[in-house]
RNA sequence: GGCCCCGUCGUCUAGCGGCCUAGGACUCUGGCUUCUCAAGCCAGCUACGAGGGUUCGAAUCCCUUCGGGGCUACCA
């Protein structure tokens, strides 16, 4: 590791949007670099270009941006080691790719892919552990030019020696890969392109990357990238540290896929999860604090995180959890925080103008107050406070059919009677009156006589504090809808 | 099939030989509070996959077994 700075990359090959897995490892290079004081390098994976798109790379940079997980090298901000995209790089990748051929460290490798799978049949058949046999390790010149004469354009493969390969896993120990299950490796595609495994390895040489924390997918592919190292001539004390994160799971047990469950961080955030609750939850997801802490800050995490306290044994996703988070992350917000997060909710629902008026703006700020303890998520805000901003409410015929029935006429008229001559509008005079005159005087159950007025006034038995509420929309249209029903 | 990784409550985890009749959090159940829904508070259910060792003593070390997962591409 010689003496060279803390540098951790995330290198995502955003074939669709980033989904949690990603984020997971994206959090976890993140706070490493920032707990050591490091560099946090962030670098996208295109060498299959028809798979990775322009919208995707954006999309995925400005995920990170989103969740506050900031690098110092990577796309937009540069640095010493640019381009960060691997497909601007492609020259580089050449280059080494010709250097191991002349090297002998790898060769060109006429076999056609219908040649390949033919004898991957036929090990799988035999027994044998499939993989390129080294059939072109060795091509005579008269070989070479018959390939070329029938127009076959070669793949460059690279040569594993004999022997194993074993490296130190900061989570898993000593890892070693018998070279009789590593076959030899392909480079450079037929037309030219590089690979990940020649990508990945030349890249975090160059861009001088110390820590490479990724997912245990990667493990087996290590003996592979430790390989091109060799052939770079990197002295083994100067090989990055490998870690292998374990991975995050679905409830059905497999890797968290597009297939079981929600996994694109952009769902996540239009349904309203904040940003720290997301990574706070990914944060547990294979990694604690090693105390009873669990709410933890951004800040608090790159100060506490450490890979030494990383689990080797995979996490399955708990919605739940993570619901329970984000309710806690709300609840902590400010009221101007808090109305910054609501904002673009409500606006997208239509129920505040964009801009918001001065006045809605009013009455959004003072509801905020009495939901932000009753949300899990800023989707819901929207439709609980659709009430305060409508001149006729949606009544919800099952609260209807439960509480408005001939009995909550008489409860209503009277709530009518002695809310119009109040001298004060304030949920305190609202509460008393009411009280006094359903409750006290005609003798009924709070629930049942406030059930009735909240259905009138808000539309459904299920709302923000009645009285509060009441207060809020004012005593004109309060009383034009009791009188409504 | 081969190679590799992993195995503590339903879930995430603490635990790194005695502090463990296994702790916390989420979920769930019951209760309190109460104008609904939440929030909050209290209580409860539930775990060391199995079998062998090592040891005075094992959730913690070793072996086997079972189970889960990953890789096995001219994807990453």
């Amino acid at each position: 590791m010689s003496n060279r700075p803390i540098k951790v990359r995330f290198a995502p090959s955003p074939t669709g949007d980033l989904h949690v897995g990603n984020i997971r490892t994206a959090l976890f290079d993140w706070a490493y670099a920032r707990h050591t004081g490091g560099i946090f390098l962030f670098r996208i994976e295109d060498t299959d270009r028809s798979r990775v798109t322009d919208e995707y790379i954006a999309a995925a940079i400005d995920t990170l941006k989103w969740l506050g997980l900031n690098w110092d090298e990577g796309p937009e901000v540069g640095g010493a080691h640019g381009p960060y995209l691997q497909s601007q790089r492609l020259e580089i990748y050449a280059k080494w790719a010709s250097r191991f051929i002349e090297q002998g460290d790898a060769y060109y490798c006429y076999c056609t892919p219908e040649e390949l799978e033919a004898r991957r049949e036929e090990q799988k058949e035999s027994g044998q552990a499939p993989g390129y046999d080294g059939k072109c390790r060795s091509v005579s010149d008269e070989n070479r030019a018959r390939y070329t004469a029938e127009g076959r354009e070669p793949v460059i493969r690279m040569r594993m020696p004999e022997g194993s390969t074993t490296f130190h896993d900061v989570i898993r120990g000593e890892c070693t890969f018998d070279h009789n299950f590593v076959p030899d490796f392909v480079l450079v595609r037929a037309d030219g392109s590089p690979l990940y495994t020649l990508a990945v390895a030349v890249d975090d040489v160059l861009m001088e990357v110390t820590h490479i924390l990724r997912g245990e997918d990667l493990l087996s592919s290590t003996p592979r990238q430790i390989r091109v190292y060799q052939a770079m001539g990197v002295a083994p004390a100067d090989y990055p540290l490998f870690a292998h994160l374990p991975f995050v799971m679905g409830t059905d047990n497999a890797k968290l896929s597009k297939r079981n469950g929600e996994t694109s961080i952009a769902w996540y955030r239009e349904q309203g999860f904040l940003p720290e609750a997301i990574c706070n939850y990914l944060a547990l997801l294979g990694w604690s604090p090693g105390d009873d802490r669990e709410n933890l800050t951004l800040s608090e995490l790159s100060e506490l995180f450490t890979i030494e306290r990383v689990n080797a044994n995979p996490a399955r996703f708990d919605m739940k959890k993570l619901e329970n988070i984000n309710g806690d992350k709300i609840r902590a917000l400010t009221l101007d925080q808090f109305y910054q997060w609501s904002l673009p909710f409500l606006q997208r629902a239509k129920v505040v103008a964009t801009p918001i008026t001065p006045e809605q703006e009013l009455v959004v700020k003072r509801a905020l107050p009495i939901i932000q303890e009753r949300i899990i998520k800023l989707g819901e805000i929207p439709p609980m406070l659709a009430f305060l901003f409508t001149e006729k409410v949606d009544l919800d015929p099952e609260s209807v059919a439960k509480y408005l029935d001939g009995e909550s006429k008489r409860i209503i008229a009277r709530a009518i009677d002695v809310l119009t001559p109040l001298p004060t509008w304030d949920h305190q005079s609202i509460d008393g009156a009411l009280r006094t005159a359903l409750i006290d005087e005609l003798g009924l159950k709070p629930r049942l006589a406030f059930s009735a007025i909240r259905v009138a006034v808000t539309g459904s038995h299920i709302s923000p504090p009645l009285f509060e509420s009441m207060e809020i929309l004012g005593r004109e249209r309060t009383l034009a809808r009791l009188a409504a029903v």
